[in-house]
DNA sequence: CAAAAACTTGACTATTTTAGTCGGGTATAT
DNA sequence: ATATACCCGACTAAAATAGTCAAGTTTTTG
């Protein structure tokens, strides 16, 4: 059960620009260098960040992100909606008539996987940015 | 984030065990039929599932398999384990000098992973087969 | 104005993982 | 005997993942 790099870089890039921004936009740039992802990569991460109004783009030299919200009011499950990273842990289709494995009913451990969804997404939910660098901080200023 | 379809159809077969099992052995080609698994596939569930002892055979006519523990004692977290299926929501090599992303300290985001995967694994900890026939009982019997 | 820094975007690709299948066994009840 | 059911390693097609690449556009600053 693993999250995708996507999601984790995610969240490790702007958990570094909460970290950096002195309310300057933040380039991928020092990202890339601070935090050991491709540059590339990033760039990918962020236009989706930015579709989803994660973040904001400022243009040109000195450029750079910003973040909307303040990383005390950005849930953690804001930032995965925006990579697509649902948690959705198994794949019975509920909308079907036929619901899982091709059977009419609901497959026997159908609510328990309902159950963790929702335990997993409470996580996420009630995590902001801000809860991730309480502890770590120190060690990056 | 998903749970692969091993350990799901393993959660599913041990619980259709449980529902079906007088005292007998459980042949996989009934769990198949009634559960819409792969016949072959659950073969190769459940020879893990006996090496990890969750599970015992009878071979031969009238043969099967029998649960080790009673459902009210076998947690969801033994059948997980039994398949590998760990979580580990992210990749960072917590035993390697360079732990995370090559740098030398831990990644800023480390200690979140961490607790996520301690609140993910103490649901599998807490849950036992049992739990998850209450609900559903009536529709298989 | 020129040039550099930095964002923008879609397409492409190698690797890995997943979700199984296949073939050829062995044991045992009737 | 023989049918049923477990045993086990090897194999494979398809999907997902984790990126890279190419070719831009925008804006600041010297």
């Amino acid at each position: 059960m693993k999250l995708n790099t996507k999601s984790r870089y995610a969240v490790m890039a702007l958990a570094d620009m909460a970290v950096f921004s002195r309310n300057n936009a933040v380039s991928l740039r020092d990202i890339s260098l601070r935090q050991g992802i491709s540059l590339l990569y990033l760039e990918q991460i962020f236009l989706r960040l930015k579709k989803n109004n994660v973040v904001k783009s400022v243009r040109g030299i000195n450029g750079g992100y910003i973040l909307v919200k303040s990383p005390k009011d950005l849930k953690i499950s804001d930032i995965l909606l925006a990579l697509d990273q649902k948690v959705k842990t198994v794949g019975c289709k509920k909308e079907s008539k036929k619901s899982c494995n091709g059977k009419s009913t609901k497959c026997i451990t159908h609510h328990f996987w309902d159950e963790l969804d929702i335990y997993i997404n409470s996580f996420f939910e009630n995590k902001k940015l801000s809860d991730l660098l309480k502890i770590e901080r120190q060690e990056y200023k």
